[in-house]
DNA sequence: TTACTTTACACAATCGATTGTGTCAAATTG
DNA sequence: CAATTTGACACAATCGATTGTGTAAAGTAA
């Protein structure tokens, strides 16, 4: 192997200074600087400052690499996302990445592109790459767990968001899609609405059979009957929103409001409305779900739920930072069900109704157009 | 330290296998495992068969922090980007995570939030990770590239994208947004319009400046003045783009096509021509900047200029690893120019023009509102 | 003053993989 | 057949930080 001389401060700059070079200096043991910089108990006061004095002269970065392979954990994380797309997974990723500094973490991107095989290897890379715990959006293709059984029987801390698989004793984070249609339906009653229609999800998943469980709830408890006939299944794009639009509209007794269980078929739906010549909120009112983006620039602006992107991400990170200090000690997995927000816009609002939640309020941090 | 037995195969599962384990079953040493699964010449083929047999079968996962340690360098490219939200960023993002997992990398992102203090700390968290190299974008705050020598002057690999700061010799990869401004105008040009209107965003950023100097090449070439009267200068948000529309309007002789600098500006400008009972784009044609989500779903759709986000990410990474692989031998520091593309949509199309580009094309590579 | 605790630090092993240098035997060459 | 090359593998140092144990000296209690 090459030799490596190493004259004191840094001559080419090229070398990082380590613990090493700045016992040599002191003259002390390399011992004694490292306890030094985690301020142990048996080092004395006045070599501790002498130790922190030089590490800040010479700008000592520790190698995170050699301590986390003598302590066995990183100080990192890892996240498995479908894909960084989108207005959702970007969100929760920025609000993983938040909290995980906060407490001291970095974080490590892996996308699965929907795949169960990439999914696995992103586990594999996440396992070698020793990260401290791993925060997972299931693929769309992933139906069981058996990959991540390799992660588990390594006790290393592991918690799902958003997209998890039912009946597994799992720590996971998600939003209660039931509450999100209750209080979306609920809202368009406060507006003086009486024939709500539903624009719906593929029902296979429980997102949006949640959603529509949500709409019944409200329903029933205004003591309104569930009619069928209000009720229209979409693939959720735009366009079938508006389909589904002009299918209501065409009967003997069409909707005063909408609820859709998506912003894109929410808004195809008014678009349609308004094509037919009906005003929106006045002869129609319209509720969406998820607060994309463009539900803040359409006119009128759209009514929507919130899901608590950052929330989520913030509220991951929390429970898999509990998960790695209770370290191993028989922790119980733990659901942490995210209460969904009703974002009040302009599709909606007959009359200002008090106290019925907050109003518009852009949700993406950074709407300055200017980024790029 | 407390002592660490190795029974063979796994008991608790909770100690994932090293090259010594596998050197110990196989009777060979450590040497030998490492140079077989390297691939080095000196080890026999049928050693090499057995090592690899045997790595299979207990499933050997290399630590790569040891390697790393070891190597000096780890398989990571830091991101430095202000934060992760909206269009532009995640998607950026997504181009650079691709392409790295590609060329074996996995990359850890950090957000500076705007904020040169904390780009200043991510820079030194990136180092003590021990990157192979640097990918960033700059805070709004960075007004020098002090904080980057110390990344200099390791001699590691250093890219910036998008946004960088001007006259320093450095790597980076911009878009071209002159040339943007450029075919924007032009194709406004060639659905008819005579007399077209800029709304400009602030000159002291060199994006915008270069977007309005496009326009007046496109005018020039096409042998039309440069009438300050067509140029409104806005602040970017769709309420300016408004304001510049009903501005523009009022006027004696009213545009006939609209470049707007980007895309919420140029939809305010579209919602507010259709307000005063304009048809777009028969009486006006709009274009807008960015390829923002929302542009596929308003009516008409919006044509626009898409900034290549994730070429953009591929492009840095190219970059980034080239300079990882020419090892500090004297790289000249090199700038890709991305060039924009012209995304044909409805707010422009007054007859199909054959040789316009694209048409459409939803550019969010997931449009699928499923996710969540 | 003797015995016992602290205090303050050094030694040396260790995490897991990499790699320059040996070593020994088989294969090739003259 | 002796001499040299090549093949196949082992030794041991190393990356940089952590940590159990050891050991002086200083402080305290009896």
């Amino acid at each position: 192997m090459a030799p490596r001389k190493k004259p004191e401060p840094d001559p080419k700059g090229t070398s990082p200074v380590s613990m090493a070079d700045l016992a040599r200096e002191l003259g002390v043991s390399l011992t004694t600087i490292s306890r030094a910089l985690s301020d142990h108990h048996s080092i004395g006061p006045a070599m501790k400052q002498k130790v922190l004095k030089l590490s800040k002269k010479y700008n000592y970065q520790p190698n995170r690499l050699a301590s986390a392979l003598r302590k066995g954990k990183s100080q990192l994380l890892g996240i498995v996302v479908p894909y960084i797309e989108g207005r959702f997974f970007p969100s929760v990723v920025h609000g993983i990445e938040t909290a995980a500094r906060k407490a001291g973490y970095n974080v490590i991107i892996c996308q699965s592109n929907e795949d169960v095989a990439q999914e696995r290897r992103n586990l594999d890379t996440l396992l070698s790459a020793q990260v401290a715990g791993i925060l997972v959006s299931l693929s769309r293709t992933t139906h069981d767990f058996q990959h991540f059984e390799k992660v588990r029987s390594r006790g290393l801390p592991l918690v799902f968001f958003d997209r998890i698989l039912e009946g597994d004793k799992v720590n996971a984070v998600v939003l209660d899609d039931q509450e999100g249609g209750y209080i979306s339906t609920r809202h368009l009653l406060s507006q003086g609405c009486r024939r709500i229609a539903h624009l719906a999800g593929p029902q296979h998943l429980n997102i949006y059979k949640n959603r529509r469980q949500g709409y019944f709830d409200a329903l029933r408890e205004a003591g309104l009957p569930e009619d069928e006939s209000l009720i229209v299944y979409t693939d959720m794009a735009q366009q079938s929103g508006a389909e589904g639009m002009r299918q209501l509209l065409a009967a003997a007794n069409p909707p005063d409001g909408v609820f859709g269980a998506g912003d894109y078929c929410a808004l195809g739906a008014m678009q349609e409305a308004r094509r037919q010549g009906l005003r929106v909120p006045e002869d129609v009112a319209i509720c969406g779900f998820s607060n994309e983006t463009f539900t803040v620039v359409t006119e009128p602006t759209i009514t929507t739920i919130d899901q608590r992107c950052e929330e989520m991400g913030q509220a991951a990170v929390r429970l898999l930072l509990e998960v790695i200090e209770t370290n191993g000690s028989a922790y119980t997995p733990r659901q942490v069900v995210l209460r969904p927000e009703l974002v009040v816009r302009g599709s909606s609002t007959r009359f200002l109704d008090a106290g019925a939640g907050p109003v518009a309020a852009p949700t993406v941090e950074s709407a300055d157009p200017a980024d790029a």
